[in-house]
DNA sequence: AACCAATCGTTACAATCTTCACGATTAAAT
DNA sequence: ATTTAATCGTGAAGATTGTAACGATTGGTT
């Protein structure tokens, strides 16, 4: 499989979620200079991306719009992702409930909490079940990935079980650096350290740059 | 004032907090192995980071913890970092209990919602007001930058009233990106995205790496 | 005192990512 | 039919980021 680096594919799956607006929108092309505009990327930056995918675009109009989300969806979106949340507090009950998964192909499909009270109830349709359960539940649901939400001292624990249960992909939201076996991808979402360096982005540089 | 990349400042903040833990345990030093092993980098990128801001290593021994966690104090955290809150559903009380939060120089001063059930209540010590004090509690609060943890319909709007209020960083965990005068910094904080690349990355490469 | 092993700090190198410059293409206007 | 203007696609240059190699320093060992 041809190989594209971390930034194009996260550029693609913000390039789909903008033609999906406009799609709605029944807007039929759309160029790298809007698509600019609305990202805040360069416009050359947008066609240097989707030429590495193919060639696509029309000269002097754009790129049809449900063509490219196609066309993009089938490089990076080849199916639904089936993921479980370790830990329903706030945050996990946010991200049960969070929007951009309605419309994505996300689906959270089972999640997990120590506290007995919660076992058994249903949050936005998923079913909350014990740890026990773990191995059985990742199973039969043939999830894909798993997503930390729990405090930060039980997150080693977790991500052991995780990945005892097969699974390859960890999305950690705990203040903490996870060790886990070779073969297995973690993405840490560290909301302290976006904090600290927006703030120190802001004191320190006074041109301004687009993140 | 110097310049550092904003991925090394990033890494930083992670160092920090691997030091506040290992001082806390009473680690006298550490070694650029040692966070390396902790932290997933690897050991000459922490050198080389640590020695952006200067010498402060002793060969054969390692890094004195307290002296190197003032040491990127110095230089990252000068301050409190006052953040004020848009949006206290699910999302918005998880920031506001995030634990992250608690140890680190991050104080969330004020909440806002529409709903008028929620103003005036106070969630973690943190009040609830209306939007129309915006403006009022921002100056009186001396915030710094804003969070907005609303859905993607209201974020521009809110956005605007941000700016207008004139905080310079905003933290956008809203499926949508924000048009914003130059001068203002955005962190978006895609969920979606996240998701997907990580999805992504497990099916694309079976030779890994850390992330 | 001399040696050894661990560790830092740094220069040079390599890889990755972004921007620039410009030719190619095509719809619309005349 | 020709011209024009908008837009894409891309090879080359530039910037940034990460890696490797290795000398310098120092605590411990003999």
């Amino acid at each position: 499989m041809k190989k594209f680096s971390n930034k194009t594919i996260a550029r693609a799956f913000l390039y789909i979620r903008i033609l999906d607006d406009r799609i709605q929108n029944k807007q039929k092309y759309i160029s790298s200079q809007e698509l600019s505009d609305i990202s805040g990327l360069t416009d050359v930056q947008i066609r240097k991306d989707i030429s590495l995918f193919g060639k696509v675009g029309k000269p002097r109009v754009g790129y049809d719009t449900k063509e490219l989300r196609g066309f993009l969806e089938a490089f990076v979106l080849k199916s639904t992702v089936r993921a479980v949340l370790f830990g329903v507090g706030n945050l996990g009950q946010a991200i049960l409930k969070y929007p951009g998964f309605q419309t994505e192909k996300i689906k959270i499909v089972a999640a997990f909490d120590k506290d007995s009270r919660k076992v058994g109830k249903k949050i936005n349709g998923v079913a909350i079940y014990a740890m026990k359960d773990v191995s059985r539940v990742i199973h039969r649901s043939r999830a894909q990935i798993a997503i930390i939400a729990t405090p930060s001292e039980a997150s080693q624990e977790i991500a052991g079980i995780i990945t005892k249960s097969g699974l390859k992909g960890i999305i950690n939201f705990a203040p903490s650096s996870l060790v886990v076996p070779k073969g297995v991808s973690v993405r840490n979402i560290d909301l302290s350290i976006e904090f600290l360096s927006l703030f120190y982005d802001i004191h320190s540089s006074r041109k301004r740059r687009k993140s």
